[in-house]
DNA sequence: CTTACTGTACCGGCTGGACGGTCTTGTCAA
DNA sequence: TTGACAAGACCGTCCAGCCGGTACAGTAAG
């Protein structure tokens, strides 16, 4: 077939973000992924030695990607924090529900692939309290956006739109102290 | 009926969650399960039929404790709300981390079996907002009390003890309208 | 000739589950 | 009181199936 410039490699990546929402997380093995993704076992192992190094880079992708979209929101002159809670609402709006299920085949694969995750989130946390000097509304902040994050990635469709927006709206306005 | 002194069953299901715990929710395993119980498999088997069931268990179980907690904190005359986040509260500070993993293999064999979880929450939420008329409040207690549980399911630990003991006393004067 | 794959065939390991057997316990007729 | 017996509570083994990973031969484009 195509030859060239080929970007199997993202669309492998995607294939398994999408076995792991549609078919479930336990669902991911690699002749699923492979399929999924129009590529044979031999051309996944090809790019991804193995099982541990496609979930490796699973983790990595999205780390990349989430870096990128808060530091191109907050190059719009936007706190740190303010940022954090308009790219997280954007998520909850654009991505369809439990896009991140693939999160549960890497935990199930080994925990240690969270770390990455884990350091990031420490860093992330530790720059919002430097940028912001009311260590309650970084708190409260911070921890109701991830409590979002949280319903999002277990599917549970438990607030409304409105609901949703109307916490938005009230974090943003504690993140600027105007409480 | 049968005269046998059986907590088997209640040692399998906390076995389960050691094992998820330490060896991560990709190594819980039937085999693996039941020598941990101090049981063969052949034993887990009478008790679960299936892997299946033993998460659905797991699940339930889980459940159980969790409204009977929350029920008994309510008994003492206080709001929904205040008692949601004090059991919170408290769940953080007894449990050890990542104490809640094998939801992670139960996911990974079915996403189905959080239903029971999803309508939980659901009730849970809408409960509380038929109890507390500040929508405001119950939307960020509730959300920021779900991100330090997911905090805690994830084993980030981000927060010290004294910021959650500051986010706590902070969400309880909200929930108490005192903001 | 190299790069970037495809396709097939295969292997060893592990897993869930079935099955048959064994020990223990409570029941009840004699 | 006893002793037969059914049912309950396990144990140990076996097996089919899937999964990750390897090997390798082929092929089409650049």
């Amino acid at each position: 077939m195509s030859g060239r410039k080929t970007n199997s490699r993202a669309k492998i990546l995607a294939a398994a973000a999408d076995v792991a929402r549609e078919f479930g997380p336990g669902s991911v093995s690699l002749e699923a992924v492979a399929s999924r993704a129009g590529v044979s076992k031999g051309g996944l192992l090809y790019y991804f030695p193995s099982k541990a190094r496609l979930m490796q880079a699973l983790v990595e992708h999205y780390l990349a990607e989430f870096r990128s979209s808060l530091s191109q929101a907050q190059a719009g002159g936007e706190t740190l924090l303010t940022a954090f809670i308009k790219r997280a609402a954007a998520e909850c709006r654009e991505k369809q529900p439990a896009s991140r299920s693939w999160i549960f085949s890497a935990i199930s694969q080994d925990p240690d692939f969270l770390s990455p995750l884990r350091s990031f989130h420490q860093q992330l946390f530790a720059n919002l309290k430097e940028d912001n000097s009311d260590l309650t509304a970084v708190l409260i902040c911070y921890l109701a956006i991830e409590g979002l994050r949280s319903m999002n990635l277990f599917d549970f469709d438990i607030l409304s739109t409105e609901e949703r927006e109307l916490l938005v709206a009230s974090l943003l306005e504690i993140a600027q102290g105007k409480r």
